[in-house]
DNA sequence: TGCCTTTCACGAACAGTGTTCGTCGATCGA
DNA sequence: TCGATCGACGAACACTGTTCGTGAAAGGCA
């Protein structure tokens, strides 16, 4: 509850009065109903459902209450779901190190299970450039180890953009690859092996003698689960970073 | 205007008479409501207004009927978007020629040219694994050029897999900023130019001293168009399976 | 020709959705 | 004490995707 609400709205929003209430009386009808509370239980449903399973009246209805209350709070329910996405990005450790691969690496690693422990929350990101306070520290933190070891402050810069949505991209395809053939009694691991079962199946009815490339390499194209292919994205990323470190 | 609706005026139903041709022209049936129509329609909305405003009412609405009628020929939303996609995915070429990083890069190009021209159905295409004809097609001559050229077919496969993302990423994000900053009175150019000024002012704000190297690679950070950005991605990209092609 | 079965079109309705409006009651500055 | 203000919220509007049941036409069969 201390966190900082001077975060960066210039102030054409009412209702910051209604805190200093709580603090000066220990009066409150209602259990929550303030913007943080707000975003908590959207936040609970995405976790569980994804992001569509948010609606106005539900979250509402978890306060005991109509949609109409939330809007004093929320701007909208896409303000609200990218409220949801600032929570969550909260999450990402801000890196430290000294080899710039591995900071970079772990950054990379970090905001994708992040991402991926939120539902579908990574869809928002594509639509919302964050320009939070965490987010500006994690760019100072990144540029100031990768500039120093020889990157060039163009490559470093955008090949930071294309990491954070490659990582945002991969967590969004793993959640709607597990929600496609989401069942009770299967896990993660098991889920994932029918999927690329099941478009293998599809590539296999192919004629093998039109197709000689595919059908050889068909399962390595199905091989390897989602960790592994975004281990491999993310290496060959960094490897195309590393080759110019200098030529710069 | 929609020149579709030609049919007579004082029918009290109309369009069962024109099922009387169907014999004759084999498959047709009246001058609409058909899956390619139906299509046809959908991809219409989506080039002028997104996936969003495709709805079955609106679909339904340009060929004077219901939306309930729309069901004896597409499943779901989500399939006409999916079927909207794959209409989509035909137009992009399939690569020819001998230079595998020539090939490469023209079909990453011309996937995202592609998508960007038809609103924001590049969303679509995260939650749809493609295994139409084209698109096996498509791998398969990327493929029969890489793999002989030296790229591991691990590399290869994981590779295209990679691209074929980030230029459904790129195109996605390009549309939303666009619609961000959307007046009938401005061009692309112009509107990615404002959005990069405000972006930029927002972090102009920040503490100089607290964020050197941020601040330093402000102009660098904010410049460059959507193009440029992207090629630059791609050939990150490239340099990465270029790295990898003597390690193998 | 009649009959029957299948197929498709579609009006109506259901159960939701985001958002706005206007009102009510409580709190706060004066 | 008295407005002014602002959060809470019931009701309603204009939508949404989807299903059901009806009804008419087409194709197959005798």
């Amino acid at each position: 509850m201390s966190s900082t609400k001077r975060t960066s709205e210039p102030a054409p929003r009412p209702g910051r009065v209604a805190q200093a209430r709580a603090k000066a009386a220990g009066r409150r009808r209602r259990p929550g109903l303030g913007v943080e509370a707000i975003v908590d239980v959207a936040l609970r449903i995405i976790d569980a459902e994804g992001t569509s399973a948010v609606s106005m009246r539900r979250v509402a209805a978890e306060f005991d209450t109509g949609p109409a209350s939330l809007y004093a709070h929320v701007e909208n329910r896409d303000a609200l779901l990218r409220l949801a996405l600032d929570r969550v990005l909260d999450e990402v450790r801000i890196p430290e190190g000294d080899d710039w691969l591995e900071v970079v690496r772990q950054w990379v690693y970090d905001s994708r299970d992040v991402l991926a422990r939120h539902g579908d929350i990574a869809q928002v990101s594509f639509a919302h450039i964050p320009s939070g306070q965490r987010m500006v520290e994690t760019i100072e933190g990144l540029l100031s180890v990768m500039i120093p070891a020889g990157v060039p402050a163009k490559v470093a810069t955008w090949a930071l953009d294309i990491l954070a949505m490659y990582a945002a991209a991969d967590a969004y395809e793993g959640w709607l690859l597990g929600q496609r053939f989401a069942t009770p009694g299967r896990d993660a691991a098991e889920v994932g092996a029918e999927a690329f079962d099941q478009i293998g199946a599809s590539f296999a009815a192919l004629p093998a003698e039109k197709y000689p490339y595919l059908m050889a390499n068909l399962p390595v194209l199905m091989s390897g689960g989602g960790e592994e292919r975004f281990a491999f994205g993310v290496e060959m990323l960094l490897a195309g970073i590393a080759a110019q470190i200098k030529r710069g």
